[in-house]
DNA sequence: TTGCACAATGGCAACGTTAACATTTGGGTG
DNA sequence: CACCCAAATGTTAACGTTGCCATTGTGCAA
């Protein structure tokens, strides 16, 4: 029956099984160098006592836990799930398990979150930052802690990566300059976002590169709200005929304001938002967006860590371009 | 400068701060039986060296790991952000980590998941059931470690936690009803879903409990496609006055089906979606939607296995129920 | 002065695993 | 038959921490 015991260990197999310890460790790791006969009989002992490899021995003897922890100040931000499918796949790859914590935004600092998981079994770590954190030009990562910042920003002593938001305003708005438009009005986002202002400053740029000076923006705050507000006002501006929303969000309330004053989507202004968050639910032409591969911006951070097996290496700096997507080409309701 | 030793232990501390490993021991625990001038010596030679405890000696030492594991066969699924909040502030909670696993979900067995974990430095572990396993019936959880499925079935050796499905549907089919409606007509959805095989289940039950011969359903497929499908269908069938449909997606795609085929929503038909999806975008109250707390969900989970600290407690079976939310009350962007 | 309680600290062992080295066994080869 | 080699298995020690018990020191009552 079942052992009462409070955890089998190698020792309890071994004297079963009438081997060494050592024997049990060498099946566990299905080592050549074990008699075909013998490892049959240590699974047996194994198998009746309910054997399994404690976590805690066999990292203290081996110095590493084969473990990733992921740092958190915001766990419900848009793409984090994405990442963490690509976290988890990339740890499952080399064989790693994926620690998630959530660390508290006050103060907002890298030394924060690096402080939270110094006390977890994890071999490196990888933090998403949404805001600038206080510190960030003066962190350093824990000796021997391998840490990878989801961010644009380059950082001295961490690797970090990114989708590309220069690259994806810039495609949005050569896109649009493409389709004939002169000049292409942004709604932007709360200042304290990173990636929205880096939209922000590609949107400005790239309006620069093309010679033309950026109209005034409208500011708004990630809600369809703040969008139908920006569209209701756009529509009085008979300059404007291309509009870039830092979500789709907003873009979506973009559209609906706009079509409240009269205006009609594509075919009096075109209308781009970012964040291929909407699924399927626009069900036209009207929008398109721009789709961020944040499975792969995951795998690369963990991959970072757990690729590199202890060894560190050096530092990197990785952005992911995302592709934009137009709403009829990719789906379309009728 | 930094010490170049591998890693910094209680031994290197004590023999800085000329105490013995057991003083260090209790410094980092604060006990009370240090005199705090020694406190501070250690405190001060765990500063210039580095010292963080060892999780893996710590854990060996205790038998305990702090830690719960999460086993998710579809990470990207709806509602698992809002859990994983919900599983990182119980864990903070009671000083715990959450682990994260992905599981191959061929076969789609708990065993597959348990057996995921059972080697992984965790206390309990969280199972999020998105579909029928194969060995429902026959699973056993590993001895000692405390598993809880995210799930409305009930299991003899496990607990459960889920929103409540039937008493969503109640709510919804009520809600039409009572608004004058003389039936209410499904969209459903593929038939793995547990949950919303679930919702379908409660929406027949409730018709009948009100006498009702529930209509023919339509089937989806989660997309907005199907919904609009389904709407376009629906919008000719003269019995039809209110839809209610298995998520947002569908509801949405079945409105703007409804409005292709000239009926208005929510004059003609009302529409009534769940889970909240769409955060703010749908501007206006044509659509009703059922909230559901799954952070909630995630909190009882990790409460459960946490808050019993290594107690074996009972088996319990808990049901949270959604809110229903209407667009108009709640949200209205005019 | 002696004895005793109590506060502060130290010594030792054990948690489960596995790397490194040591030993035994069997089967060839000179 | 002595020898050596390789295969199979065993022995030892150490990873870092902390519970238990032992020891030392200090102040106070008898």
């Amino acid at each position: 029956m079942a052992a009462v015991k409070k955890s089998v260990s190698v020792k309890d197999v071994a004297r079963l099984a009438g081997v060494s310890e050592q024997t049990v460790s060498r099946t566990v790791h299905d080592s050549p160098s074990v008699r075909p006969e013998t490892k049959e009989r240590v699974r047996a002992a194994m198998r009746e006592l309910g054997y399994r490899p404690n976590f805690a021995g066999r990292s203290l003897r081996r110095g590493k836990f084969k473990t990733v922890g992921v740092a958190m100040f915001n766990i419900t931000g848009t793409g984090n799930l994405d990442r963490m499918e690509g976290f988890a796949a990339a740890a499952d790859k080399h064989g790693y398990a994926i620690t998630l914590t959530k660390v508290d935004g006050h103060p907002y600092t890298l030394e924060s979150a690096s402080s939270r998981m110094s006390a977890l079994p994890v071999d490196g770590m990888v933090v998403i930052m949404n805001r600038m954190p206080a510190d960030f030009g003066t962190f350093e990562p824990l000796p021997g802690m391998q840490t990878v910042l989801v961010t644009m920003l380059e950082h001295p002593l961490c690797s970090t990566v990114d989708n590309d938001q220069f690259d994806c305003s810039r495609q949005v708005v050569e896109y649009l300059l493409r389709q004939g438009h002169k000049t292409v009005h942004f709604i932007s986002c709360p200042e304290r976002s990173l990636s929205g202002m880096q939209r922000e400053e590609g949107w400005r740029e790239t309006l620069h590169a093309h010679g033309i000076e950026p109209p005034r923006l409208v500011r708004g705050d990630w809600t369809a709200q703040s969008g139908y507000a920006a569209g209701q006002a756009l529509a009085d501006d008979p300059t404007c005929t291309a509009i870039y929303a830092s979500n789709d969000a907003m873009a979506y309330g973009c559209i609906r304001g706009l079509e409240s004053r009269g205006k009609h989507v594509p075919e009096d202004v075109s209308v781009v938002g970012v964040d291929d968050s909407l699924g399927d639910i626009v069900p036209d032409r009207r929008l398109a967006t721009v789709r961020f591969d944040n499975r792969r911006v995951g795998m690369w951070a963990v991959d970072k860590i757990a690729g590199a097996e202890g060894v560190v290496s050096g530092v990197e700096h990785m952005l992911i371009p995302g592709v934009l997507v137009e709403g009829d080409t990719v789906r379309d309701l009728r």
